[in-house]
DNA sequence: CAGTGGTCTAGACCACACC
DNA sequence: GTGTGGTCTAGACCACTGT
């Protein structure tokens, strides 16, 4: 049922771009140019025509049509070289992943995770975490402190403390939603996350918790995220079961 | 000593701006800027003037002075906001961190880093080595063991794969320079990393090798470099001792 | 040499925030 | 309203690559 082999002039010519909509021409371009490279219509090799002949077929200027290309670069779709062009490369299956939360990586995963909501309380900041979300002490901030289990087998015990105003949801949100997810939905728009990953050994009432055997080896996770206005917006320590979870993350540039 | 309390305007017009450096004139702005601001020539919470007015200040164009705020907002330094301004926000020592190794990680935190090669020969690529890589079994690869230490304590075994040709170093060099430093001198661009990071407990022989005890937390990762060509460049698998090594790590957007 | 991406310019119009 | 950043255009020159 395949129709017939298409050139990548074709593939590119029959893209729509929409000039009434508010999203940016420059990511419509680099969106129709991700999909058609993820769809195999045009293949690893391919050699682009140049961003002049490119911005005539779109109906789009030079700057445009850089712009849509310097994103695909940035995502290591395609590489450019001054004086040869532009290639398409191996479409690797890399998780775009940069800032997720675990509940993400689970769904994204098929492991159908849940949550129990341990505590979810406004308490007085201490020094630790007043110094971390950069409050004054004695701030209101709210504490949570979750479960996490997939497949029904305890994965991760989750504690994280937040600005009492940023939180706008319930504790009954938190079992269908990850927490980034719902941050997001109140509008906030993450920026960055500073985290720090260790290890050590399960004392005896951790390795009951995560049913884990005693001693059993548990990953560490400490992390501070920050908005795009640069307010700290939450503070977190987490611990895994090692045997059954560990991070996969990409770096990029 | 310090000088009068200079406006942001005079820190901006101090700028030496050069054009006929190779140096992209956005760049130029961009380090300039975010030097201001480290130095606090620039405070936390200085309202900036607009575009337009810093362009002609700096003798560029709106859209080199756009490209040159961009930079600052990516790397957390200013916030923006439409109809309001660009402010600068808190300069936090976040480690800028991206593509590096232990190698430098531990040169910037003055750990004093040392390497001992144990293994640099060119092997035939095993069916695992070849899939990571990207390459056809049998392929020639290097294959590159090595014991760091800081402050004379053993901290990690590190085990490095790379196509043949791109080893253009030798073993000594690695006992003095990282790995990643030795393969930017040959002009390879790093473009990203697919990293695995998770956790085990030690056997035997791995806690003599790190000097930990019997059982200690091993931290464990597992990494995939990539050039911007997209050429599969490094696969590498690391062990450290959890109890006096962590990964940090900064994720953005 | 001709062709490519890399950089820069001088304008324009728009959406949004505050008064 | 006015002022801000967000987007887009049409052109120009340069540096690098391969012939």
């Amino acid at each position: 049922m395949s129709g017939p082999p298409r050139t990548a002039q074709d593939v590119i010519e029959s893209f729509a771009i929409d000039r009434a909509s508010p999203i940016p021409l420059w990511f419509q371009v680099a969106q129709h140019l991700e999909q058609a490279i993820a769809a195999g219509d045009l293949p690893q090799g391919t050699l682009l025509d140049n961003e002049i002949a490119l911005a005539q077929r779109l109906g789009v200027s030079r700057p445009t049509m850089r712009r849509a290309m310097e994103q695909l670069v940035s995502g290591g779709l395609v590489a450019r070289r001054r004086g040869i062009g532009t290639r398409v490369i191996q479409p690797k299956v890399r998780r775009p992943l940069e800032l997720t939360s675990l509940h993400d990586d689970l769904s994204a995963g098929g492991q159908q995770p849940s949550t129990a909501v341990l505590r979810f309380e406004t308490v007085a900041a201490d020094a630790e975490v007043a110094a971390r979300l950069d409050l004054d002490e004695r701030a209101p901030v709210v504490c949570i402190e979750r479960l996490r289990s997939a497949l029904d087998r305890p994965i991760a015990m989750m504690t994280n403390y937040l600005p009492a105003a940023l939180v706008t949801f319930e504790a009954e949100d938190l079992t269908d939603t990850g927490l980034y997810e719902l941050l997001r939905r109140s509008g906030l728009r993450l920026h960055s996350a500073a985290q720090t990953l260790g290890a050590r050994t399960a004392t005896a009432a951790e390795a009951r918790r995560l049913g884990e055997a005693r001693g059993a080896a548990l990953l560490t996770m400490e992390r501070v995220t920050t908005d795009d206005q640069g307010s700290t917006v939450e503070y977190a320590t987490h611990l895994y079961a090692a045997s059954r979870y560990s991070f996969e993350i990409n770096l990029v540039r």
